[in-house]
DNA sequence: ATGACGGTGTGGCACCGA
């Protein structure tokens, strides 16, 4: 089976996209980012009408998180419970497979804007109630997966400028040992189990042909957990769809389940 | 150091993203 992330920026403006997508990319499920629009204006019936389900968590003008998903999803939780947030940044569901139930955690993770900063002040604090959170989950589900925008460059390798961009946001040391600590609950990061491109990277600037230069970063990812990390079989990054007239500035990160 | 590009809102631009 098939699972990807997808940062779309505006389902509104990518909806075109995303299906066309999913029409060559029938993948068995999809976790959308930064949908910037409320659950009314969501686009069920279209999505419907390619054969998959869908659970929202919508939010006017920024964030915003859905999963799609050939089957049905249940047990869907909006946010991290127990913290207390204004924006739409996590929807979490669990589709059944003929393996068992497999729980899936959709996020858009706060970007944090710069060090220092009130809202990066922020981040941290939802990165800590995340990893609370997401301890208690694998608890309850050993068969996890957590995936979505990270707004984190985990490695040096993951940034096109790691040495001009050092301790800028994506990059720095409180970030980064936050992913890590994540890895620590018993997630991998399933793109670093492959031998991989260098210079592989998920965003790019859509300024100053930051994509045409391949200067981007590597900060959407896929974690599975123990249960399920000798069943990957392939990760990768698609890079077509940034190609696209009027893309996203992400790009999709497909992993591959046996 | 700044702005560049793109989306959104109720705009004549500002704010935000990464």
């Amino acid at each position: 089976m098939q699972l990807a992330t997808w940062n779309i920026n505006s389902l509104n403006v990518r909806l075109p996209q995303v299906l066309d997508w999913l029409a060559t990319n029938p993948v068995d499920a999809l976790g959308l980012q930064e949908l910037k629009l409320v659950d009314e204006k969501f686009p069920f019936a279209a999505l419907r009408e390619v054969g998959y389900h869908a659970e929202c968590f919508g939010q006017k003008t920024y964030n915003g998180v859905a999963i799609l998903s050939r089957s049905p999803l249940r047990d869907v939780v909006r946010n991290i419970p127990g913290h207390g947030d204004e924006q739409s940044r996590v929807i979490a569901a669990t589709l059944d497979t003929s393996d068992g139930p497999l729980r899936l955690v959709n996020c858009y993770f706060v970007n944090g804007q710069e060090p220092g900063s009130e809202k990066f002040t922020y981040k941290l604090g939802w990165l800590d109630a995340l990893h609370r959170w997401i301890g208690e989950e694998l608890q309850a589900h050993p068969r996890l997966v957590l995936m979505g925008d990270f707004n984190v460059a985990p490695e040096d390798r993951d940034s096109f400028d790691p040495v001009g961009l050092k301790d800028t946001i994506h990059h720095t040391v409180e970030e980064r040992a936050s992913f890590q600590a994540l890895l620590k609950l018993g997630l991998t990061d399933a793109y670093r189990l492959f031998e991989q491109p260098d210079k592989s990277y998920s965003w790019w600037d859509y300024r100053m042909l930051g994509f045409q230069k391949n200067r981007g970063l590597r900060i959407d990812h896929i974690l599975v957990s123990d249960a399920l990390r000798d069943k990957v079989s392939a990760c990768t990054i698609d890079r077509a769809p940034r190609k696209n007239p009027q893309p996203s500035d992400h790009a999709p990160v497909v992993v591959t389940l046996a």
